[in-house]
RNA sequence: GGCUCGGUAGCUCAGUCGGUAGAGCAGAGGACUGAAAAUCCUUGUGUCGGCGGUUCAAUUCCGUCCCGAGCCA
C-alpha cells in the first residue's frame, strides 16, 4: 500500500517551526498539518503564534483552528483527524509536514491510542463520590486494590491519571493494565507505518530566553489582551485554551492582579517553562535528527531542506 | 556628621541563647494513553558584607570599616 511520506519538526515554542515549516513545505511541495494541541483551537490566535494569513497563503495547512468555543479536543481525536488527513493523500503521495510542540499528541499520532469508550456517566459520579469522601488518597487507595500495577507507575498525587485510571474501570471493566497490555499485543498494527523523517529543534535556554521575550512582546503589541478580552466576554474564561501560557497570565492581568511588566515576566517564565517540558518529552527520542535553529535559520534552513529532499528521494526510490 | 534598623542560596526572608545553616519562589532533572501549553514527582554548600578581637570554637558576642533604608542635625 503506498502511503505518503511523513516529515515530522518538533521542539520547543518559539524555536521557528513554523518558519521552518513554510520554507520546507515549498521547496519540497507539501502540506502542513499542525501537530499543537492549542493551535487546533479557533479564536486562539496571537497567543498561539499560529502562522500568519500570508503564510497560510503560500502553503495548504490542516488540523488548524478547527476546534470552535467551548468545546474540547483530545489527543485520541487528533490522532483519528490526523489518521483522515494521511489518508486523504495516500493516492497523491504528497509529503506531509507535522509541525508542532506536542509531545503527547506525537506521540498519540505515531504509536496510537487505546480504543477506549466514553467514561459513563455512572462512573464519572463514582469516582467523584470517592474523592468526596477521602480525596485524592482515597482515590488512590481504591486504585490499588483494582489495579496495583498501574497504580505503582502513578505518582499518588496526581488526581488526574488516578481518577482517569479509576473512571476507566467503572465504565469499561477493564483495567489500564489490561489496556496496555492489549495495546502492547497490537503495537505493530496500530503503529503508524509511513515513513517519517524527524527534525528537531534543539536550543538551551539561554539561547531561546531572547526569541522567547521577543516573541511575548510582539504578542501584546498584536493585541494578545484584546483576544482574551474578547474570549472572556463570551464567557469563555473557563476554556481549555484559555489555561495555557499567555491566556492565564492575560486574564490575572485583566482582573488587575499583577503589573503590566509582572505580566511580561510571567509570560516569559511559564513559556520557558514549557519549553523545558516540551524538550524533556522530545530528548528521549533517538529518531530525531537535531539541529540548532538559529544557525539554520541564517541559512535559510539549506541544510534541511536538503537533507529532507535527499530522505524524499530515498523513499520514492524504494517505491 | 549623630542615632536606629538591616546586609544569610539567583530573589524574598527565617535561624543559630557560640559547635560553619533552612523555607518559599526561581532554576535543574524526570514521569506521563483522551485537560498534555494540562497534571504530578525529585532536587537546597552558600567566603551567613570586609577586616580585626575574645574563645578550644564566631555566621552568631565585641570593635571597626563598607553598603542600603529610615530618623535627627
Amino acid at each position: 500500500m503506498r502511503r505518503p511520506p511523513l516529515i515530522f519538526i518538533q521542539g520547543p515554542t518559539s524555536s521557528g517551526k513554523t518558519d521552518l515549516s513554510i520554507k520546507l513545505a515549498q521547496a519540497i511541495k507539501a502540506d502542513v498539518v499542525n501537530c499543537d494541541s492549542i493551535q487546533v483551537y479557533k479564536g486562539v490566535n496571537i497567543g498561539t503564534a499560529k502562522p500568519s494569513g500570508e503564510e497560510l497563503s503560500k502553503v495548504s495547512h490542516h488540523l488548524l483552528s478547527f476546534v470552535s468555543p467551548p468545546q474540547d479536543f483530545t489527543a485520541g481525536q487528533y490522532r483519528k483527524k490526523a489518521l483522515e488527513v494521511i489518508e486523504g493523500f495516500n493516492k497523491s503521495l504528497k509529503p506531509l509536514i507535522f509541525v508542532g510542540g506536542s509531545g503527547f499528541y506525537f506521540k498519540a499520532l505515531e504509536g496510537g491510542m487505546f480504543d477506549v469508550p466514553p467514561v459513563s456517566e455512572e462512573a464519572l459520579s463514582k469516582v467523584e463520590s470517592i474523592f468526596d469522601q477521602g480525596g485524592v488518597a482515597a482515590l488512590y487507595k481504591t486504585l490499588l486494590g483494582l489495579d496495583p500495577e498501574y497504580a505503582k507507575k502513578v505518582y499518588k498525587q496526581d488526581g488526574y491519571r488516578v481518577k482517569r485510571a479509576l473512571e476507566l474501570i467503572y465504565s469499561s471493566n477493564k483495567t489500564m493494565t489490561q489496556f496496555n497490555l492489549e495495546h502492547e499485543s497490537l503495537k505493530e498494527t496500530v503503529r503508524l507505518k509511513n515513513p517519517i523523517y524527524k527534525i528537531g529543534h534543539w536550543l538551551e535556554r539561554k539561547e531561546l530566553e531572547p526569541l522567547v521575550r521577543q516573541r511575548t512582546l510582539k504578542m501584546l503589541d498584536q493585541g494578545l489582551l484584546g483576544e482574551v478580552e474578547n474570549l472572556v466576554s463570551e464567557g469563555l474564561s473557563g476554556w481549555a485554551p484559555m489555561r495555557s501560557v499567555g491566556y492565564k497570565e492575560s486574564q490575572a492581568y485583566l482582573q488587575g492582579l499583577c503589573t503590566y511588566e509582572e505580566l511580561i515576566e510571567e509570560i516569559i517564565k511559564n513559556t520557558l517553562r514549557l519549553a523545558k517540558k516540551q524538550r524533556t518529552w522530545f530528548k528521549k527520542d533517538d529518531q530525531i535528527n537535531w539541529c540548532n535553529p538559529i544557525e539554520e535559520k541564517k541559512k535559510s534552513w539549506r541544510n534541511i531542506i536538503v537533507n529532507s529532499e535527499l530522505w524524499l528521494d530515498r523513499q520514492r526510490a524504494d517505491l
